[in-house]
DNA sequence: CTAGTCAGTGCAACACCTTT
DNA sequence: AAAGGTGTTGCACTGACTAG
């Protein structure tokens, strides 16, 4: 099975359409098609159900996808073993994390980490927990950052620090005079909270179920620098860690207020990689740079 | 060096299905 | 019914490899 054939399975499964991954991969549909039917001449069994829109793994492709995934992921590491041996100290990391761990927490990581390793290069992505969690299972990325993320099979974590979410809101408003906060109390003011599908938002609407609230938000937004924005200008409350606003806190800009409901301070930052994956040694080195400085920023 | 073989690929055309 | 998108097939081409 030529590693090729691995990678157009793998695309094909990504893609969910043969012509759309021939496109991703620069091949023809036509030749693309060719090398899944010998994949399945090969097993002897279809791997994929043809549709009109398409084609959906059968349970023999699924099973197959997961080799295919772990078998690339191999290869990537053997490259980058195999740079260490020449001597190059090259390699990649690819990172995807959620945004509001970015400013204050992963972008001093990084930096301090290239000081060190200069010839390995990172890319980092910055999406909600949820996609944070699928980048990381489909081999999109090497390491995952994501807030309060829920146990995953085939995900393991490799660090959680507690990071309780916070009130925030500028010095001057009403609701700064309290020493604690109830998220029931900060309903009274105009919110602004993160879109479905981030950490943040899941905890929220988690807390509004059990206790009954309805969040009804002024601003609702995929970005955590808008939130902290909202804060700022005085428009009302949000609702971050405070590792988050650490900047803002300090220079006076804005005030964290800790909340008292339990499901809220119990959130954390999670860093996590693929279960069973032996990690390219750049890969493993951040990882453990990473765990090294995180807890320190806080 | 040459000719043959083979794997992989692209183009054009086709059938099938969904959407408008 | 027409248009558009899908996967598949036949044919031809290319490049790598091998035997003579």
């Amino acid at each position: 099975m030529s590693l090729t054939a691995l990678r157009y399975f793998n695309e094909v499964i990504r893609a969910g359409s043969i012509r759309e991954a021939a496109d991703r991969l620069h091949i023809a549909p036509s030749a693309l098609s060719r090398q899944m039917r010998n994949l399945e001449v090969t097993f002897g069994l279809p791997l994929f159900e043809r549709h009109a829109r398409g084609v959906v793994p059968t349970s023999a492709g699924e099973l197959y996808a997961r080799y295919a995934r772990a078998a690339l992921l191999d290869e990537e590491r053997i490259n980058s073993e195999i740079d260490d041996l020449k001597g190059l100290r090259r390699g990649h990391v690819r990172i995807c994390s959620v945004e509001g761990v970015v400013a204050n927490g992963l972008t001093h990581a990084i930096a301090t980490f290239r000081k060190r390793f200069q010839g390995v290069s990172i890319s980092l992505e910055i999406t909600g927990t949820e996609s944070v969690i699928t980048a990381v299972r489909d081999g999109d990325a090497d390491i995952g950052v994501a807030f309060t993320s829920s146990p995953e099979a085939d995900i393991h974590r490799t660090m959680r620090l507690k990071d309780p979410l916070f009130a925030i809101m500028i010095a001057g408003y009403p609701a700064a005079r309290q020493r604690r906060l109830s998220l029931s109390d900060t309903l009274q003011y105009p919110v602004a909270v993160p879109r479905k599908h981030f950490g943040i938002r899941t905890l929220l609407d988690t807390r509004c179920r059990t206790a009954q609230l309805t969040l009804n938000p002024t601003l609702e937004t995929n970005s955590i620098e808008a939130l902290r924005g909202f804060a700022r200008s005085g428009c009302g409350i949000t609702y971050l860690p405070r590792l988050t606003v650490k900047r803002e806190i300090e220079a006076g800009q804005v005030v964290a207020v800790p909340l008292t409901d339990r499901e809220l301070q119990q959130a954390t930052v999670d860093v996590c990689v693929l279960k069973g994956r032996t990690l390219p040694m750049a890969t493993a080195g951040f990882l453990n740079h990473l765990h090294a400085t995180l807890p320190t920023l806080r």
